[in-house]
RNA sequence: GGAGGGGUUCCCGAGUGGCCAAAGGGGGCAGACUGUAAAUCUGUUGUCGACGACUUCGAUGGUUCGAAUCCAUCUCCCUCCA
């Protein structure tokens, strides 16, 4: 018999915070953040993660958060090593009797979590083979490289573009270590799931993301990049690449002007929101919610009383 | 008032007689995605009954087998001189 869980997915400025915590109150839940930026300490605003003052419910329930904030933002992080952590923090939720839910909109990481085809632990990483290709396709360019995969490992090659470099130096990678094509998608979950997608019309969910980048502004992002640049964090590392640093990095190093940098940065979470988008309209078992017509204030009772009744939109009708 | 430069597809911008529905970039839209994923990459972007047709390169008229490209007039913008 399956275990239960949760999920709450869907774009950015959507409202999956707010919502998971009103949730996780009526079932009596933990939250299990699913956000490649957020669990590094420092970036708060910026990553628009939760504050501990929204961590309470409305009926004044404190809910456990989990996987925000527990890294240095020195360190580099990976989908293999989040679901290491995210299973741990599910285990160890489900052990206390209670209901983990999971929250979040990095699409990749909610896959290997509720997908079974997800055995990363089955395909190690190698960081010295990686710089060693990557010093390869500066050399003798990306195309010596590609060509390389074709030999080696056919299959995975196939699956993956020319210009890719990314993925063909980590496909390089996983090849030397006796893998040689790509596990199938499935949509096969290990739990007993309730996935719930937020969802909202195109124009109304940019003008949240504009209206939160205002407000991220006004809340002192530039004096948090500031801050994480001062304790030595590089601009090149993988919590200071993250939308919202590394535009505001680059106002900083006087590569454009504030106004620049807030046009660049609300133009790049748009494109975020779609590929967000993109990665959770081809999943099934998605139940869609409009929440269109939900004020902010009353958003949680409603968002929740929608899942909980149960009285819920299938992706079909809404779309 | 005089001299010069320029108005190109949503935007910027190339194109100086046919190979131009028009390079390139941006934006938009769509998609991929299994150890950097808030990353990385791809496709598409005048209209249509669509291996063809139609309309487009400030406007109108002309030259030519053929024009975004040449000529004339008009119009708007920019620079310099007065």
């Amino acid at each position: 018999m399956k275990s239960k869980l949760i999920a709450i997915v869907g774009p950015t400025a959507t409202g999956k915070s707010d919502t998971a915590v009103a949730l996780a109150a009526r079932t009596n839940g933990e939250i299990i953040s699913v956000d490649s930026a957020q669990v590094y300490r420092g970036l708060d605003i910026g990553s628009a993660k939760i504050k501990p003052s929204e961590m309470i419910a409305a009926d004044g329930t404190a809910i456990l958060h989990h996987l925000l904030d527990y890294l240095d933002p020195k360190e580099d992080y990976n989908i293999a090593r989040f679901q290491i952590d995210a299973k741990a923090a599910i285990e160890d939720i489900q052990q206390r009797g209670k209901t983990p839910i999971l929250c979040g909109g990095s699409g990749l990481y909610v896959h290997s979590l509720l997908n079974t085809s997800y055995q990363l632990e089955k395909e190690p990483g190698d960081a010295a083979y990686r710089e060693e290709l990557k010093e390869l396709a500066a050399v003798k360019g990306l195309t010596y490289l590609y060509q390389r995969l074709q030999e080696e490992a056919p299959e995975l090659a196939k699956k993956i573009h020319p210009n890719d470099e990314k993925r063909i130096i980590r496909a390089l990678e996983k090849s030397r270590h006796g893998a040689t094509k790509a596990p199938e998608l499935n949509w096969e979950s290990p739990y007993d799931l309730a996935i719930f997608g937020l969802y909202l019309p195109r124009e109304i969910l940019y003008q949240r993301i504009e209206k939160r980048i205002d407000q991220m502004l006004e809340a002192g992002l530039v004096a948090e990049v500031k801050s994480l640049l001062d304790q030595g964090v590089d601009p090149g590392s993988n919590a200071l690449t993250a939308l919202g640093y590394k535009e505001i990095i680059g106002y900083l190093a006087g590569r454009y002007d504030l106004e620049e940098a807030i046009r660049i940065l609300k133009r790049d979470t748009r494109h975020f929101a779609k590929r967000q988008l993109t990665w959770f309209m081809r999943d099934p078992r998605i139940i869609w919610i409009n929440i269109t017509n939900m004020s902010d204030s009353d958003r949680p009772h409603k968002k929740f009383s929608i899942l909980s009744s149960r009285k819920i939109k299938s992706k079909g009708e809404y779309l």
